[in-house]
RNA sequence: GGGCGGUUAGCUCAGUUGGUAGAGCACCGGCUUUACACGCCGGCUGUCACAGGUUCGAGUCCUGUACCGCCCACCA
C-alpha cells in the first residue's frame, strides 16, 4: 500500500482553490472529529508529552508568542504523524503579581487574608474610590473570573494559529489542582528537610512588600554619588576615609572593612573607629572581598546596603543595626541607655530624628547636609553611574530587610543540578551554558515565600502561645488528603474557628508562594500527578519543554530542580529553546516599546500559514527578525500548493507505476528528502526541513511539472502518462505530508481533495514508501541525472527565450545540445519531454566537456509562431 | 570582570566531513503560458568583520583583535 497510488477516493478539486476560510473550516472540523485528544490508552513508549509554557493571562499574546508556539506545533504535528499520542496541553498562567494587580483594579477590591470566605459576596458594578477589602478565597474567585474571559480570547488565537493542543487538557497556575500539587510539593520537600524556614536578611523590594528571589533580580543603571566620609580613631587625632554611594547607611555601619594584604590598614585591623554623627564604636577587619582598587580601599559594612554586605556580616560575625522598614522608611530608632549604645547618645538622637521616617533618597540627601556641617564630609560627592539591583518588576532598587522567609534548598544541589543539565538534550546545545552559569553563581537557597495575597498560601499554622506571640517552631500541618488548604480561612485539625489569632489557638501563615514555585510543577501539574497516577505514568518524564532563553534560570532551573527532588529524574529529556522576536531595528520586541504587533491582525491579513512559515524560519535559539516579506512568502507558497495540487489532481488517469527515467529521478529525489527531513525533524532541526522541502517544491513546479505536462495528458501514449501519474500522486501525497506539520491550512485542504481522514494524522511518509512508487522500488541515480539534465537543458532555452524578449511558447528551431558522453546517453529517454515543454522542433548532440546548449529560435513574424 | 552567541549580496538568512560563494526578498528586464497574474521566465548584486596560522587548498579548522547582542557577577 502507497499513500497516493489509491484512487478509490473521489477527487474533487475546487475550480479556483483559495486559502480564504480554511482556518474557520479546518479548526471547526478538527474540533468536531477530536483530531488532537489524547489517546490516553497508550503506552509511555507511544507517547510524545510536551510542557507547554504557560502564557501568563493578564497580559495579551504577542507576535513572540505566536513564534515560539509555532515551533513546539511543528514538533508536536510530527511526533503525531509518526504514530505518538501526543500529550499537548494548553496551562495559564494567572498566578502572581500581574493578575493580582488587575484584578485589584477592574474590580476595584483590595485582598484581606484576615477576613474570612464570604460565600455570597458579589463584587461591586463599578470600582468605587476606596477599595473594597475581601478575603483571599473571595479575591482568588474573582481573578478566576477575569481570566476566563482573557483565556477565551487566548484560546482563539491558538485555534486560529492553528496550534494542535488537545483543549480538554487545559490548566491554571491557580487553579485548584495547581494549588494541591504546589501545596503537597512543598510539605513533601518540607518533611524531607528540603525545604526549610529562616529569618534572615532578604532583598525586599519596598514598593510590593515583599521578598524576591535571586533569579527575579535585574541590574539598572542608575546615577549614584561617591561619598568621601570621616571616620575617627578615638583616642587619636587620626581618621579613616571611606567612600560611599550610601551616607545614610551610616547609623546601619557595624565596621569598617579592607583587604588583608592591604598596607595601608594592615595597622588598622583590630582597632576601632567611630562613625559620624552617631559616634558608634565599629571595628575596623579585614576580608579578601574588600577591593584595595575602590574608593579609598576601606569599606563602611551597613546592615544591610547591598548583597556584599550581607556576605561581610555573615562571615564577620558580625552584630545587626537595621534601619530599613519594609516600606523603605529609616525606620525610628532609640539611642542611649534603652536603645543603640553611642558616645554622645543625645547628639546620635538629634541627628537621627532628622532622618527617621523619610525615605532612603530623601534621608540620604539629608545626611549629606548633615555630614557637610559637621565636617565629616571630605569635599564634595563624585557623581558617578552604576548599576543597582531591582526587582524586575520593580520601580525603585531592592533593599534588605531582615524577615521570616520559607526556603527551598540549592545550594547543597549544585553538583546534582550540574549533572541534570549535563542529561538533559538542549536545543541549541549551547544553552546548557546559561544553565551552568546560572547554577555555578546560585548566592543562596531559593526563597519562595512572597508577602503577597494572590497566588498559592503555605499550608501552615502556628500556634499562638498564652501571651498571644507566635511561636514559629510549633507548626500545624494539614493531612495531604485535605489538600489544597488555605489557612487564612481554613481551620487545622483539632481546632475551631474561634481560636483563630486568640492567645492559646492559631493562627495562618499569612505568605504566599513565589510564582516559579507553582509553575515550576508543570509537567506535574498537567500530567495529574498523585491524582491520575495513571495518566501521569503515561506522561513523565515528558520528551520535551520549549520554552524562551531568558527564562532558563528561573522556569528551567527550578523545574528540574523540583523533578529532582521529587521524582530522582529531570522533568523531560529535551529542552527546545526559543529565540526571540526582534523589529526591524534588532531591537526585543516589547510593549513598552510601543512596537507590538496584533497576532490577529498578522493571522488575518497574511494567513495562519504564511505567519507559521515566518516562524518556521526561525532556529531554536536564534532570535529572528519580525518579518512580513518572509510571511508573504509563506502565503504565497501555500497558494502555490493549492495550484500545483489541482493540477497534478486534474487528469489522474491512467495510473500504474513510475518507469520513465526522470519520474523515478524525482522521487528518488523525494525519498532522500523525506529520510533527511525525518532525521532532521527528530532533532528538531525543523528550520532545515521546510527549506529543503520548499525547495525541492518549487523545482517541481518549475521543472518537473513543465516536462512532464504533455507526457501526463497522454502525449506520448497511457503507459509513459501512467508513469508521470504515479510519478506525480505519490510526490504529491509525500509533499503534503512533509509540508503538514508548517502549512497545516493548506494540505489539509489539499488532502480533503483526495485523500481519506485528516493529513495530520496520516502516517509520516518514508523513504520505501516513496520509492514504492517506482518500479523496480529502488533509488534511480540515473533518473536523478536525467532529470538534472533535463531541466538544465530546459533552462537554456528559456533563457534564451528570454534574452530575445520573446514569449516562452516561441517554438525552437533547433537546439544543440553539447554535454559529455554520460549525459548525452540520457537524451532519449528525455527527449520527448523536452521537445513538448520546450517547443523543440529539433535537437542535435554534440560531446563535450561542459553542458552548453545553443538555441535556434523561429524568427520573430514566422508564420510558425503562432502554430 | 566571567560566560555564550553572532558578523556571508541593499535586507532576512542557508552554507553538512575544508574542494570554483547560495536562496528568498528587494531591484532591473521580459512574458496574457488552458495549475497558478495571489502568476511565469530571465538578469544584476560579495575584500564571507579584521589580522595571523595550519593546509596543495579556508566562509568552514586554530590563535588573536574589533564591533553587535544576550546571560551571569560580591556594583563600597
Amino acid at each position: 500500500m502507497h499513500e497516493g497510488l489509491e484512487l478509490d477516493h473521489p477527487i474533487a478539486v475546487p475550480d479556483k482553490p483559495a486559502l480564504e476560510g480554511l482556518e474557520e473550516k479546518w479548526t471547526a472540523r478538527w474540533e468536531t472529529d477530536r483530531l488532537y485528544r489524547f489517546d490516553r490508552t497508550k503506552p509511555r513508549s507511544d507517547v510524545f508529552a510536551i510542557d507547554t509554557p504557560p502564557p501568563t493571562v493578564s497580559g495579551s499574546l504577542h507576535v513572540g508568542h505566536v513564534f515560539s508556539y509555532t515551533h513546539t506545533d511543528i514538533i508536536a504535528r510530527f511526533q503525531r504523524m509518526r504514530g505518538k499520542a501526543v500529550f499537548y496541553p494548553m496551562g495559564w498562567d494567572d498566578n502572581g503579581l500581574p493578575t493580582e494587580r488587575r484584578v485589584q483594579n477592574y474590580f476595584g477590591v483590595r485582598c484581606d487574608p484576615s477576613l474570612p470566605f464570604d460565600p455570597a459576596f458579589r463584587p461591586p458594578d463599578k470600582p468605587g474610590k476606596h477599595p473594597r477589602p475581601v478575603s483571599r478565597p473571595n479575591f482568588i474567585e474573582l481573578c478566576a473570573r477575569l481570566t476566563a474571559e482573557d483565556e477565551k480570547a487566548f484560546e482563539h488565537l491558538w485555534r486560529h494559529l492553528g496550534l494542535s493542543v488537545d483543549w480538554s487538557m487545559t490548566y491554571a497556575t491557580i487553579d485548584r489542582r495547581a494549588q494541591r500539587v504546589s501545596q503537597l510539593s512543598f510539605l513533601r520537600l518540607l518533611r524531607a528537610g528540603l525545604a526549610y524556614q529562616l529569618e534572615a536578611p532578604t532583598l525586599w523590594d519596598i514598593d510590593f512588600r515583599t521578598a524576591v528571589a535571586q533569579a527575579e533580580l535585574e541590574d539598572r543603571e542608575q546615577p549614584g554619588a561617591y561619598h568621601r566620609i570621616r571616620f575617627a580613631r578615638p583616642g587619636t587625632d587620626g581618621h579613616v576615609e571611606i567612600d560611599t554611594t550610601r551616607p545614610e547607611l551610616i547609623p546601619a555601619c557595624v565596621a569598617l572593612v579592607a583587604h588583608p594584604d592591604d598596607e595601608r590598614y594592615r595597622p588598622l585591623f583590630g582597632s576601632e573607629v567611630e562613625t559620624p554623627l552617631f559616634r558608634v564604636r565599629v571595628p575596623v577587619r579585614a576580608h579578601a572581598l574588600a577591593d584595595p582598587e575602590k574608593g579609598s580601599g576601606v569599606a563602611m559594612i551597613c546592615t544591610f546596603g547591598d548583597v556584599t554586605d550581607v556576605v561581610w556580616w555573615r562571615e564577620l560575625g558580625l552584630p545587626v543595626r537595621a534601619i530599613i522598614a519594609p516600606n523603605g522608611t529609616l525606620r525610628p530608632v532609640t539611642w542611649g541607655e534603652a536603645g543603640w549604645e553611642s558616645a554622645d547618645s543625645t547628639a546620635a538622637q538629634q541627628a537621627y530624628d532628622q532622618l527617621a521616617g523619610l525615605a532612603v533618597h530623601k534621608a540620604r540627601a539629608r545626611m549629606v547636609e548633615l555630614l557637610r556641617a559637621s565636617g565629616d564630609l571630605v569635599g564634595e560627592p563624585r557623581p558617578i553611574t552604576h548599576a543597582v539591583k531591582f526587582y524586575e518588576k520593580g520601580d525603585r532598587p531592592l533593599e534588605i530587610v531582615t524577615s521570616r522567609q520559607w526556603f527551598i534548598r540549592t545550594m547543597d544541589q549544585r553538583p546534582a543540578l550540574l549533572e541534570r543539565g549535563r542529561e538533559l538534550q538542549w536545543h541549541p546545545p549551547y544553552m546548557q551554558a546559561r544553565f551552568e552559569n546560572w547554577v555555578n553563581g546560585l548566592a543562596g537557597d531559593w526563597c519562595i515565600s512572597r508577602q503577597r495575597f494572590f497566588g498559592v498560601p503555605f499550608p501552615v499554622w502556628y500556634r499562638l502561645r498564652a501571651d498571644g506571640t507566635v511561636d514559629y517552631e510549633a507548626r500545624l500541618f494539614p493531612d495531604d488528603s485535605r489538600l489544597p488548604v488555605d489557612p487564612s480561612t481554613d481551620v487545622p485539625d483539632g481546632y475551631g474557628s474561634g481560636q483563630r489569632d486568640v492567645p492559646g489557638g492559631f493562627t495562618g501563615d499569612p505568605d504566599i508562594m513565589d510564582t516559579w514555585a507553582t509553575s515550576s510543577l508543570t509537567p506535574q501539574i498537567a500530567g495529574g500527578w498523585e491524582e491520575d497516577a495513571d495518566l501521569f505514568s503515561r506522561v513523565f518524564p515528558m520528551d520535551v519543554r520549549p520554552q524562551a532563553h531568558d527564562i532558563i534560570r528561573t522556569w528551567l532551573f527550578a523545574t528540574v530542580l523540583r523533578s529532582h527532588f521529587e521524582h530522582g529524574t529531570l522533568p523531560w529529556k529535551n529542552a527546545a529553546i526559543s529565540g526571540w522576536v526582534l523589529d526591524p531595528d534588532r531591537k526585543k520586541m516589547s510593549k513598552s516599546k510601543g512596537n507590538v504587533v496584533t497576532p490577529l491582525a498578522l493571522l488575518e491579513e497574511h494567513g495562519s500559514d504564511g505567519v507559521r512559515y515566518w516562524a518556521a524560519s526561525g532556529r531554536p535559539g536564534a532570535d529572528t527578525a519580525f518579518d512580513t516579506g518572509q510571511m508573504r512568502v509563506g502565503r504565497r507558497l501555500a497558494i502555490k500548493l493549492l495550484n500545483a495540487s489541482r493540477f497534478v489532481l486534474s487528469r489522474p488517469e491512467p495510473h500504474g507505476t513510475a518507469t520513465a527515467a526522470v519520474d523515478r529521478g524525482l522521487l528518488t529525489q523525494l525519498a532522500r528528502l523525506v529520510a533527511e527531513s525525518t532525521d532532521d525533524l527528530e532533532h528538531y532541526n525543523y528550520t532545515r526541513v521546510l527549506e529543503r522541502t520548499e525547495s525541492f517544491f518549487w523545482g517541481f513546479c518549475d521543472d518537473y511539472l513543465e516536462l512532464v505536462k504533455g507526457r501526463r495528458y497522454g502525449d506520448q501514449g497511457s503507459e509513459r502518462a501512467a508513469s508521470a501519474n504515479a510519478a506525480l500522486l505519490a510526490a504529491l501525497s509525500a509533499m503534503l505530508r512533509l509540508f503538514a506539520p508548517f502549512l497545516p491550512f493548506a494540505t489539509e485542504e489539499v488532502w480533503s481533495w483526495w485523500r481519506p481522514g485528516s493529513v495530520h494524522t496520516a502516517r509520516w511518509p518514508t523513504r520505501e514508501e516513496v520509492l514504492g512508487a517506482c518500479s523496480p522500488p529502488v533509488e534511480d541515480e540515473r533518473g536523478v541525472r536525467a532529470l538534472e539534465f533535463a531541466s538544465q537543458v530546459l533552462g537554456a532555452i528559456r533563457k534564451k527565450k528570454s534574452e530575445e524578449q520573446r514569449p516562452l511558447k516561441t517554438p525552437v528551431l533547433r537546439a544543440t545540445v553539447r554535454a559529455t558522453v554520460e549525459d548525452l546517453a540520457l537524451l532519449p529517454d528525455v527527449e520527448r519531454d523536452l521537445r513538448a515543454a520546450g517547443l523543440i522542433h529539433q535537437i542535435d548532440a554534440l560531446a563535450s566537456e561542459a553542458l552548453q546548449v545553443d538555441v535556434e529560435l523561429v524568427p520573430p513574424d514566422n508564420a510558425a509562431e503562432r502554430l
